[in-house]
DNA sequence: GGTTAGCACTCTCGCGGGGAGAGTGCTAAC
DNA sequence: GTTAGCACTCTCCCCGCGAGAGTGCTAACC
């Protein structure tokens, strides 16, 4: 274990490393921490920092440089939270109450918020149901012979697709068939849908319950995803090479950060945080990701990111990262939406 | 008006310039295309070529790079386009055919099937109506006191967003609900919904019926953009320096993308390109806009765009925007929907 | 034993010089 | 009109070098 003087210096190093980006001198501790200890005390401790593998050497003699295990035990025990002010919380509560009431809308407006706030890449996920359920389908006459499958699945989300159907249907009876549809299947899962589906007497109705029964699936699968503050993550030093710019660039789309939040998984309480070498993915091997959970209706889980370069100021994203994930947890579960026409 | 031997020699320059991103010299020419002059001859004219704006050059004594009105008489008058050969055309329209069919995911995938053809940025915006209608309204109850508004468009698209109800409401008041809805205001615009409010005897109804307006007019805003081939650009060596890589990456989202493709406008046969200075936006001055409109259902129109460096190669790019925009207008005007259940 | 001054050593970074190479413009001859 | 020849220019890359920063080690000090 640490001597207390050890973990101090530790800590320093870390805080001023996040600061400057640069590797960290012992000169620079004992000045700029006005330490009561000489260059060469800070040396030897850095030293045996060293040898206990929580900060690492670029190359000889330059300064010292957090290690992933430095990081581990700076964010544990080490790290200040940096508290959200009054003024900063009323900002972000302003501008979620400004924002029409809607999923899409709070999902992409926190993203955006959270971004400006840690000045990394921030992602939300909307919330999605283990299983999800069918809630109720319609089916609107877009042209004679196709239809919109809208269904509209437990959380409160919404799927659709175009389908055959007869020719020369009305609306009406297009109504009769997904009166039909919602009395057999709401509530259903994907499966349970594809199993109810040879039940129907007409061959069309079979064919939309399946139809049905992949939406849901589909609905499954895709996440959602709203992503910002890319750009102001990539300015940071440790982005200076182009590729390593356009690695990040293919990394950070939707498609792919799917797989890395669900591998993250879904925290509940507080926020999970992975550093460099803890994450499964190849390419967030220099990142660090700090996650939460939230809750959405009927138990459904969507989660609030951040990711940054190992080199985060962990004290302002942590509580950043709880805040919106909490704040989010509130709007969905109790908003009472606002008055419309606003 | 050029000499045809200038005007053969700025076609060499150019495609010699698109497939080199260097700057070209009169013995690459001369050497690379067994022409039947000297060296000399050859300065001689692109010297002319100069004069006339053609051309320039980085600095003295480097080799020539087209302008942007040498790319422009090249795109009119010189270029050869590369055709789609049926190997191309069968891929294309294999990978639209294994796609579930959706609004949603053929944008997507034309898209990312467009970036690949052409190595660059392709964006493709869903259909738009001009005004935008509403062909019928849904209320699914999501708890008691929160129920989803879905509402379908003419076009075929979707927009949602929760509203309150009255507490105690089951599902079956909220039918009614929204077939009083959809009889006064189905067929109707933004303003018309707006307008026909006041006329609902039930407060909770007039509620609504904003809330309806509210979701007509924010589909009409948002404009559902599909992005692909970020990477593949941004590896163009016109992007050697990270401001630029960032500057694209910022620029290239899709709430920005939105206004440009607006601007650019839907040609509506064929391809409207804008080169370099042609374009209205600020950040495009070096690239160029290769944009199709393509038509939807009940006269919306859509875009499919490409985005590059001003030295693109267009031979390859126009034709390809063409074609996967009138496949775009065949998917979604005559798309006969696959059987259900694959 | 912990702390510190001193010093040699190492490694990076920025700068300037210089040579090679590519390409042009011009001139004069064909 | 075309071409050979040549001087000139500009970039690019490599190299070397000195300045500077920082360490590790040793020996002395409290």
């Amino acid at each position: 274990m640490l001597s207390q003087r050890r973990a101090d210096i530790l800590n320093l190093v870390v805080d001023e490393y996040i600061d400057t980006a640069a590797p960290v001198s012992s000169r620079a501790l004992v000045d700029r921490h006005n330490l009561a200890l000489s260059t060469a005390t800070i040396r030897n401790e850095l030293a045996r920092l060293e040898e206990d593998g929580y900060v690492t050497h670029p190359y000889t003699s330059a300064g010292r440089v957090p290690s992933n295990v430095g990081y581990r035990f700076y964010v544990e025990r080490l790290m200040e939270e940096e508290p959200i002010g009054p003024a900063e919380q009323r900002t972000i509560e302003h501008q979620f109450h400004q924002a029409p009431p809607g999923y899409g809308d709070w999902l992409r407006l926190a993203a955006s918020i959270l971004a400006a706030a840690v000045g990394n890449v921030a992602v939300v996920a909307r919330p999605q149901q283990p299983q999800p359920v069918l809630r109720q389908a319609q089916l609107v006459e877009l042209r004679p012979g196709a239809a919109l499958i809208v269904a509209v699945m437990d959380d409160g989300s919404v799927r659709q697709r175009i389908a055959a159907v007869p020719e020369g249907e009305g609306q009406t009876r297009l109504g009769e068939r997904a009166r039909l549809l919602n009395e057999r299947c709401a509530g259903c899962g994907a499966e349970a849908v594809r199993a109810l589906a040879p039940g129907f007497a007409d061959a069309h109705d079979r064919g939309l319950a399946l139809d049905v029964a992949d939406l849901i699936e589909e609905h499954a699968e895709d996440a959602d995803l709203h992503i910002a503050g890319v750009r102001s993550a990539l300015e940071q030093p440790e982005f200076d090479s182009t590729e390593r710019i356009l690695d990040a660039v293919q990394h950070l789309e939707a498609y792919h950060l799917r797989g890395t939040l669900r591998a993250a998984g879904g925290a509940r309480d507080g926020a999970r945080i992975l550093i460099g070498d803890e994450n499964p993915d190849d390419w967030l091997q220099q990142w660090t990701v700090v996650i939460s959970g939230f809750e959405g209706p009927d138990g459904a889980t969507g989660s609030v990111a951040v990711l940054g370069p190992t080199r985060m100021r962990y004290g302002r994203t942590i509580p950043r990262v709880r805040y919106v994930s909490s704040l989010m947890s509130g709007l969905l579960q109790e908003a009472e939406p606002q008055e419309a026409g606003g």
